[in-house]
DNA sequence: TGAAGGCCATGACATCTCCGCATACCTGGA
DNA sequence: TCCAGGTATGCGGAGATGTCATGGCCTTCA
């Protein structure tokens, strides 16, 4: 048995593993059994004669082999791919991009940025996919997406540490911001105290209050009322007069009424970065149109 | 089914079919019955939907579809060979270079050329095989060779029709010549006059004598006393007075005591070139230090 | 501290795939 | 007409590959 004798449906669903970072997970995204999706990994490692995931309670991480095995299965799986298409008479992908984006960039700055793609490049055609950073850095990996918009906060690290290195480019930088009701006393200034954040009600995202709509640094257990996941539903809230909530700048323009987004003085500057990332190589042309129109957006807004 | 459905094993099948040009050959080169390659050619074929091969009685031919099919095998199973070698920690093969060479390449042109690239470039390896020009177009076209040596007889016609034409670089041109014993009465001049060679006794390769061994265009059924494969054997046999045979030029130094090897007057001129092809596309550098090689050992045997 | 819920591995079993063997079939050449 | 060289195919056994059900491990939360 050697690495020779690996099977194709294995690579796919090593593939779909690394990307999803779960067999569970690539297994109901294959439409295959945890278990069958187990018994492939398996049987791969078996072939490679190496471990290829380093099994871990929340999860699998890819192993230094299991990073080259990737790099080899989406070659191969694209290779076969492109033949599917290639005898079904279909045309070359070659002008279709695969953009990530992180939740935020979906209200306003991708629609904006394929609007001005579609009237500037017709031609192009972009296939779009929202996901948390490590979804997209994982699909960026294994081949699945050309390029990712990815959010960063301080103190910016590398979206990962694997080799070789994403290549990152910073978009955008702008001091985040937080969202008030209009009818709120905090509304009345142009700008908010960071002092005077201690003791509010906050509408903060799922999971950890400080990762995600909290002010940072207030170094209390910050009080939330809600928490939503979605921008519309936060927003919402907000307007309602049910709390208040951190925001980027880049979402100023489409705060609904009854929300007055305001910046933040005193304490420590609190930046955020929106990052294009993409696997190292050459630029397909179509991938440098695309980040061109985003960086047009981003100037436009400024 | 759909050609996401192949398997690496019918895609390794169908690249040896591609190259050997039978299914049975391909059958045992891989160790296979000719039965289970018959199957896998039909699965693969099944799985794209289209006739990869055209059967003919003498063995089979790619179709459009097969030829397409091919190109993707070919970078499949080189990646997945890649992977292996990866994974069992070998350097990268950048540095081999895989040659193929008509069978009078290997007298005199072969080793001469390794041995120079040996001194200047010790690093390159170079991994051989001789074979017929059909044989040799259908393996750089499978991948499997990365250069070939192919001999081209008028009117020079291209190896092969497909697409896309391979690269062919004319390394030589040279007349076409004659062996006879040293004792023969032909050897006394310094050349040997066409209408002298009617009526002589041949020693011809086997198979169509015409192709390979007696002089074309005497217009006779020429008497063929001995057929060999084998150059020694050939020359052997001039040497010991058998008969006589055609020989390029490129073999005058090897030719054995007791062989002459002299230049035909009269008739039309029987060129003989000696080609380099490979497929089209980027020359990885060892390729073109191994082709420096072989034009050089021609250049100095001028 | 115990229950729940996320993850992965694995034994049991049904099914399908794939190979070798033997054989049938076709075609061109002696 | 027979032979030689090619490919296709029915048959049976071995192995690969799914599902189901279960078990173990870890973290989280009440």
């Amino acid at each position: 048995m050697a690495f020779t004798d690996a099977s194709l449906v294995a690579l796919r669903v090593f593939r779909e593993v690394a990307e999803r970072g779960t067999l569970t997970a690539a297994a109901t995204a294959l439409g295959y059994t945890q278990s069958a999706v187990s018994r492939q990994i398996a049987a791969l490692e078996r072939a490679a004669g190496v471990e290829l995931l380093e099994r871990r309670h929340d999860g699998v991480r890819l192993t230094t082999a299991g990073r080259l095995v990737l790099r080899r299965a989406a070659v191969v799986v694209d290779e076969i791919d492109a033949g599917t298409r290639e005898l079904a008479g279909l045309p070359d992908d070659e002008s279709t991009v695969r953009l990530g984006w992180f939740a935020t960039a979906g209200a306003w700055l991708v629609p904006r940025a394929l609007m001005a793609l579609g009237r500037t490049h017709p031609s192009i055609t972009v296939i779009t996919r929202e996901g948390s950073t490590p979804a997209l850095v994982r699909a960026l990996r294994a081949g699945t997406l050309d390029v990712a918009l990815i959010a960063s906060a301080p103190p910016f690290r590398a979206p990962d540490d694997e080799t070789p290195a994403l290549e990152v480019d910073t978009l955008v930088e702008r001091s985040l911001r937080v969202a008030v009701p209009a009818v709120h006393p905090l509304a009345r200034n142009d700008y908010i105290d960071v002092e005077d954040l201690r003791g509010q009600r906050w509408i903060s995202g799922p999971g950890d209050p400080w990762v995600m709509g909290v002010w940072p640094g207030l170094g209390e257990r910050p009080v939330v009322a809600h928490t939503a996941r979605d921008w519309l539903a936060k927003l919402q809230l907000v307007a309602a007069g049910f709390g208040i909530t951190t925001i980027p700048a880049s979402l100023v323009a489409v705060a609904p009424a009854g929300v007055r987004v305001l910046p933040v003085r005193g304490g420590p500057a609190e930046q955020r970065r929106v990052l294009l990332a993409r696997l190292p190589g050459p630029v397909p042309e179509p991938v440098a149109r695309l980040a061109a129109a985003l960086r047009a957006v981003v100037v436009e807004t400024e």
